[in-house]
DNA sequence: AGCGAGACTGAGAACCGTTGTCAAACCGAC
DNA sequence: GTCGGTTTGACAACGGTTCTCAGTCTCGCT
């Protein structure tokens, strides 16, 4: 234990800086999910500077947190969104990417179950759903 | 249509080259997920020699015929592996790689309602299953 | 067998998202 | 105000992937 101690036993502190707030309320500012450079860009064009860099390791200590969901485009970039703290998934708008949280128990279960079908054990699981919102397909 | 044709109605030639040969084997030389890096060094260390920009175009090509199965690590790494032709999802160990192709109507089914409930139309969906196998977990 | 058109390849550069570096700025406690 | 640890930002470095382009190879046609 080598940090400053405030609330647990051995949790770093963590400092309200200007910039960690400015990335905190562009999160706030869109619900679909945003790349890194995309939200420099949105703190940049609100006015604020933050660096890129900052961004990264900010949004980084959010995920690990819970605070916010990180997936994988089909290429392979990393993408965020501010999300609800509970387990759920995600139905993704590929063309404008509109974002809808979604719960799948049923899922859950069929995870666990064939897991533990062929002895496989400390389960998790990534499902993403992809396709066409309304508004995008009548278009 | 500016190229040759050969069985369908614009479907541009494949030759079967000495370097698209040696890429099949090394996906037959193992079952569960590798890099694209990981697979070329294969390749080398059977004798062969194949350009890495030539692996990532064979996998590529493979890939967009279905004949391989590529996903994202958590770093956002391709892998592939050599699949069936069926739609599939897959059960991975986190630390062997060891990898069982599952199948999961269930899921599938409930894609497509909660898909539909929201207005989303032309639904795709990826599901991957990580976990420790059972060698792995007694070691 | 020989030829021509076009597909294919490899070496290396380019690309791009992401992470590491490190000195300077900052925050909070005293 | 002062001090120590935290945070930051400019920039370099990194790693996987794609692009480039001149040289090579295949294949269909004679």
């Amino acid at each position: 234990m080598t940090s400053t101690e405030r609330g647990g036993p051995d949790r770093p502190t963590v400092r309200p800086t200007r910039q960690r707030r400015a990335v905190a309320a562009a999160l706030d500012a869109f619900d679909d999910f945003r790349s890194a450079q995309e939200i420099h860009d949105l703190i940049s064009r609100q006015g604020d500077s933050v660096g890129l860099a900052t961004v990264y390791r900010t949004l980084s200590t959010l995920a690990d947190a819970g605070e916010v969901d990180m997936l994988r485009t089909e290429e392979g970039e990393a993408i965020w969104r501010r999300c609800s703290g509970t387990h759920h998934h995600h139905l993704v708008c590929r063309a404008c990417g509109a974002t809808v949280e979604v719960e799948g128990p049923a899922v859950e279960q069929w995870a666990d179950t064939v897991a533990a079908e062929h002895g496989f054990a400390a389960i998790s699981h990534t499902l993403e759903v992809f396709g066409t919102c309304r508004s995008c397909s009548t278009r």
